[in-house]
DNA sequence: ACTGGCACCCGCACACCGAGAGTGCCAGCG
DNA sequence: CGCTGGCACTCTCGGTGTGCGGGTGCCAGT
């Protein structure tokens, strides 16, 4: 018995029980795979795959399913990439360059990715932190109150109402105006973060309060807390595909998707390439039968991270492809804005 | 046998089914309403009641559920307005006030939507017809391409990546922009439109493709049909309470909510007060067993639609006054922003 | 007009049973 | 020593049968 044909036998098993959502058998498991011995064989390999956890059985003489731990194991060594047909590209790239702004590409992206692989798709909206500031725009509202507005090179606009708590003296904000943009425009947000910083010193103290309240605002822009939470969630309708159980399965998904933070944590910290979270690995307890499949997307002006949540009995192969496909696009799109 | 009596039945049966998910009979509604009178006449009245389309049975011999019929004679003359209580009042405006700007708003108007009526909330963004015009600013991206943002008096922020399809000559923008400024500054949107819309043909011959492409894109964002497209969604966990049957009463929900078109014709055109569509009413075959509970908000500056939708057997009364509420706070918050 | 009583109906829960799928193990074979 | 065919065993699943209970409709009586 070859170390070889047991993983050989996992793979198998894992297609099937994918492709069929049912329990896989040895018998069933000869007959589809031409895998050169009988049944018999094949139970046995089956029994030292259970006792090393990567199978388990339901209930006792059934077939066999996998177990995270064998998804898992699938993912790392076993699972060839399957590329995306010509046409596939073709299509994703297509209806994303018809995008007319950043929010219409993550709106596009979700909905294409929830699609591709008939799943929940998620994509966080790109990341301000390797972006310039283009542009700032001072508003006043009413007599105590001004809206800011930044605009960065990638195209995003970025808004935050401040509420000044005193009056600003006349022309004090076209003044501010003046001196904000010489000292921002071109600079990455961190080093612009600095910059505005500096600015409030140049400043008479009685003008100070009103000065340092939207500098305040556009720092906290600039360290975008609030965009780097921002999420479109698209494609909740394949739930149905993640099984018949609502409480157990689909629910958790539905509340995990509501809260954002929950949300960000699964997607995880985009490593870089693709990450595949499988069961327990999402950290939370409540997703047990889920796995996610995420990708960091994007390179110097806009980063940030998008993928899929499905059942743990996904297509892995065919998702992951999807995904990476996904974000090479929107990244490549988003990057030459 | 009094018709006032009969519309008492059926108000009982409606109540009780709602808070049992269960078929009502005549013998558990006398014992759970003080009705006067023994089960034999209850009996009576429901064998009329179902004569007259208000109430059906699942299967002979079993309770008897409300129709849509009924739901709706519930809520037109049944239904005593359940008011909210203070505490509840305090807890929303506390909640909502604390936003810092109107997409803030937005979501949190979801957020306490969802919460306060157990159902799938929606929120359209405030539309921008009866706003005015605070801002206009364009930003260069490269050669041939401007970005437009918008700023309004209700505090919104549309943006809009505008293609020229040719270079604009030196110094082209700057002098569309100090001329867009006056024209509009403090219009309406609507008005807005025709004056960039005359701005045109004071400009020279071949500035006015680079010309006409902004204006267009000013226009389209005057016209809003973006805004109005938008909206806010929350709640969708709470689909559990809809009923067991995943594809016939979750999945067409999850569809629909996906669908934004779909979702917009479901809150209907805001005609002012609170509406109510029961199962057929919807208009969509595959909403049967819903509802949806809607209101317009908002008053001079921004108004829209917000809403809630359920099962038909939901609690009409306490929805109804969690729609009304925090439609009235909302449309509170964004007049006076 | 309302009530009590009664015959009847029907879905639901439960128990039961047989079929089928799958396993584990063992003896035999190359 | 690894593989195979065979066999006994186990367990789920689907279908059937049955008793129970809630609920109705009707009728005769007040």
């Amino acid at each position: 018995m070859t170390d070889e044909r047991r993983l050989d036998v996992l793979r198998a098993i894992v297609e099937d029980y994918v492709s069929t959502q049912e329990p896989v058998g040895s018998r069933a498991l000869v007959e589809r795979h031409h895998l050169g011995v009988s049944s018999a064989t094949i139970r046995n390999d089956m029994a030292v795959l259970e006792d090393e956890g990567y199978i388990t059985q339901p209930h006792t003489s059934a077939g066999r399913i996998p177990t995270d731990k064998g998804y898992r194991m699938f993912v790392d060594r076993l699972a060839t990439v399957k590329a995306m047909s010509p046409a596939e590209r073709r299509a994703i790239e297509r209806f994303l360059s018809e995008s007319v702004d950043v929010d219409d590409v993550v709106q596009r992206s979700v909905k294409v990715l929830a699609q591709l692989t008939q799943q929940v798709a998620v994509v966080q909206y790109p990341s301000l932190t390797r972006s310039t500031v283009r542009h700032i725009e001072l508003v006043g509202l009413d007599a105590t109150r001004v809206l800011v507005v930044v605009i960065t090179s990638s195209g995003r606009v970025e808004q935050r109402t401040v509420e000044l708590g005193a009056e600003p003296t006349e022309g004090l904000l076209a003044d501010l105006r003046s001196r904000l943009l010489p000292a921002t425009i071109g600079e990455r947000l961190a080093d612009a973060s600095v910059k505005v910083a500096d600015l409030i010193e140049t400043f008479r103290p009685e003008d100070r309060p009103v000065v340092t309240a939207i500098v305040t605002a556009l720092t906290q822009t600039f360290s975008n807390e609030r965009s780097d939470a921002r999420l479109a969630v698209g494609g909740t309708a394949n739930l149905a595909r993640f099984g018949a159980d609502f409480d157990t399965s689909i629910r958790p998904v539905l509340e995990a998707i509501e809260e954002q933070v929950v949300l960000l944590k699964l997607l995880g910290e985009a490593t870089g390439g693709l990450t595949v979270r499988i069961g327990g690995e999402t950290g939370l307890e409540t997703l047990s039968g889920t796995a996610v499949v995420s990708s960091a997307y994007g390179g110097e002006t806009s980063r940030a991270t998008l993928g899929t949540v499905g059942p743990t009995r996904m297509d892995y192969p065919g998702t992951m492809a999807a995904v990476a496909a996904v974000a090479r696009y929107v990244g490549r799109l988003l990057d030459d804005a």
